[in-house]
DNA sequence: CAATTATATGAACATCTATTCATATAATAC
DNA sequence: GTATTATATGAATAGATGTTCATATAATTG
């Protein structure tokens, strides 16, 4: 790849940076990830406290978990989720603080 | 808002963090910005550097511009992009240690 | 065992988006 | 002025993606 300068990551990393950065980059996931911001939560909770279907929810927190932002339990019935680790809070912040300017 | 608890921002917010995030969420404009890391190309040299057209380059110029992670300056014929602060340092940074995990 | 509750999954559809192509604008050189 | 170079823009197309619907899996209760 010698169109790529010295400093650049290889293509591939700059690829995965892409995918982090699209998991983020939904709404609803966005949303689930501030739901889950301090706390663990199951999936009926979520989809109640955002006002969605159980379904549109699992959905998207399966690409939560593929892309290790959520991690889960099971407690009997119940699956709950929370967020990975500090990654996923200091990403969310300075995405916030750019918002903010 | 009442399906919201007393920590979650502003549904308006969550929406503008996922579309901030949207940005970084291609693989363009993510090899666009690490070409921008440290120093200021133009749209020319932008595009030799990634083997990508000079339209599809302006294009995402746009979107990155629009959501103010570069900015430009005009030199003769040319336009001279860099980004426009920290934060996308810092975005890009953040995203990077989470790949690494 | 069957019934119920909670969650996950696959397919289909509709929406969004990145690139290409053609063309327009802008600045310079002659 | 025209020609050239650099960049921007609009429309069209192709591919990606989120939700819905129907259904499947998993755990519990009786």
């Amino acid at each position: 790849m010698e169109e790529y300068d010295d400093r650049m990551p290889p293509e591939e990393t700059l690829y995965d940076l892409a995918e982090l950065f699209k998991v983020f980059g939904d709404s609803t996931r966005v949303k689930i990830l501030y739901c889950l911001f301090d706390t663990e939560l199951c999936v009926g909770d979520i989809a109640q406290a955002l006002g969605m279907t159980q379904t549109a929810v699992s959905h998207q927190l399966r690409v939560l978990k593929a892309n290790k932002l959520v991690k889960c339990r099971r407690d009997g019935k119940s699956m709950f989720y929370s967020l990975a680790d500090d990654h996923v809070h200091s990403i969310l912040g300075q995405g916030m603080d750019h918002l903010m300017e």
